[in-house]
DNA sequence: CCATTTACTTCAGTGCCTTAAACAACCATG
DNA sequence: CATGGTTGTTTAAGGCACTGAAGTAAATGG
């Protein structure tokens, strides 16, 4: 048995893991540009994004962004100083702090979501019909 | 006409692009994993990855990178400092300093490509068909 | 030969990100 | 209750990625 330890994936694994790759490189820089639109960063971009769609406390957001708490402090900083979040405080919990975003950053993280070209255009050339196994299949991978 | 200016998308259309999101922030925070286990940063990985095919000039790098030139300098250096990746002159012009990857620089890109689980892992419960199909979607995204 | 352009670097400044340390508020236990 | 441990957030220090402007050296084109 040549194959060690690990098992080699065969070319056409190997071929659709490139495509994944290109394409993903495309769509994330296709968001930065979005986000550099409306003068954000991406990071900022995804923050506000969570945020359009409930407040989260600060602790939340970290998880989601997958990072630390204290990371989390700037970049909220950063957008409440452009005043499209602001931090509430949480009743029931006085050291929680909720950030939630403001009815301008709300319609920021709208333009944002309308201005993603290539997630979008790209997928005009697809018939329904590809658009709905594109979206089993990838359903499939990100469920697995 | 209620559309306004910018058609909107439909709602699989919209879906599709929630999902590529998905899978675009899984693959991307796999590659930066993936990267961190050999003690790189995700654009030194991909810096490195670049030059694992053919050494290149700074400027290139620049523009495959999608980043500025005087960026280049200081990812390199650090790749350098490791011993993994070395500039050469350009004997053609000595304004050129060609980056190329080392022996070591090889190998770790070889690890890094390697080491990319996510990218692997749900592509192996799709059907080779089903690979074959995704594989044309993709180009076909890739390409439009 | 000189002016311009090109390749690279250096420097200053910003943002993202981490770790360690501080602080306040919560909470369980004696 | 008091006390001590835990939790949510922030601050501070430091590294890396990135940009734009300025500098140097080499090529290039009148």
């Amino acid at each position: 048995m040549p194959t060690p330890h690990k098992t080699r994936p065969d070319a056409l694994t190997m071929e659709v893991v490139e495509l994944i790759g290109d394409v993903v490189a495309r769509f994330y820089s296709d968001y930065e540009d979005a986000a550099a639109e409306h003068a954000l960063t991406g990071a900022q971009a995804r923050l506000l994004s969570l945020l359009s769609l409930e407040p989260l406390p600060m602790r939340k957001l970290a998880q989601k962004l997958k990072c630390e708490p204290s990371n989390v402090t700037g970049i909220v900083d950063r957008l409440e100083a452009r005043a499209l979040v602001e931090r509430r405080p949480d009743p029931a919990d006085r050291r929680v702090k909720v950030a939630a975003a403001t009815e301008a950053g709300l319609q920021v993280a709208r333009e944002l979501r309308e201005g993603l070209r290539f997630a979008r255009e790209p997928l005009a050339g697809l018939s329904p019909q590809e658009r709905e196994s594109l979206r089993d299949l990838l359903r499939r991978m990100r469920d697995a």
